[in-house]
DNA sequence: TCGGCGTATCGTCAATCGACGATTGCCGAT
DNA sequence: ATCGGCAATCGTCGATTGACGATACGCCGA
């Protein structure tokens, strides 16, 4: 909105080029799908934060979190089971102590998915 | 949710341990709002596809993009809008024909980010 | 000049998100 | 055996999102 496009990038191509390039559509629905899911689970600014403190490994435990954020238990412990859903983060399921860590083959797997745009 | 954790990723660690980590805390807060608003942008499959027809030059005009999917224009326009706030997509702002494209820069600045975390 | 095409914007509606308090459930320690 | 702290879940509320149709706007060609 504040773009004041003096070289503009994308003049309107001819139907021809167009028709030819439309030959070798890539669409890929899952993969789609897949980016979004993984783009919204980091869509959120805490969860990024939650996600560097796990990274950092300054925190492991959801109360450590909770003391590093403003945020009351349930919102925190809500987060963290968005980043669980979409796979990014684990937990070692084993009572009241449950440690939570990143899970880097996931993380990788979404940057090349990044990459492939 | 189907994870049966064999083995344990991260057990409890000391107090002491963490309290040493925690002295290099990065808190590095509009990273964090800017990489979440970067996901945000593209954590809906529509706005994954369109920024794939965009980079393969499959499509530049708005139309183009609204014959490929099975959405109402409006809404299609309303994805590029969303796309354009977040500084990944251009429009050539000349008349009814309007030209979007890929800022590549920006698509390696969320590259970036993604990469820090 | 005047249609008509291609976009943007507006208003609406259902669905989802984000945050909270309260509650429940679990182990380990007392 | 009970207690106390940690975490997950539930129910609720307001705000936001995603979708649509209808409408307004601005150039280009007839």
């Amino acid at each position: 909105m504040a773009r004041k496009t003096t070289t503009p990038c994308c003049p309107p191509e001819s139907p021809a080029t167009r028709a030819a390039v439309l030959l070798a559509a890539p669409d890929d629905p899952v993969a789609d799908a897949q980016l979004a899911a993984f783009a919204k689970a980091i869509a959120h600014p805490t969860r990024v934060r939650i996600l560097r403190l796990l990274a950092h490994r300054e925190a492991r435990m959801c109360s450590h979190i909770v003391d590093e954020l403003p945020l009351a238990q349930s919102t925190v412990s809500e987060h963290l089971r968005i980043l669980r859903a979409a796979g990014l983060v684990r937990a070692n399921e084993s009572g009241p102590r449950v440690g939570y860590c990143i899970v880097p083959a996931v993380l990788t797997q979404f940057k090349h998915l990044l990459d492939d745009l």
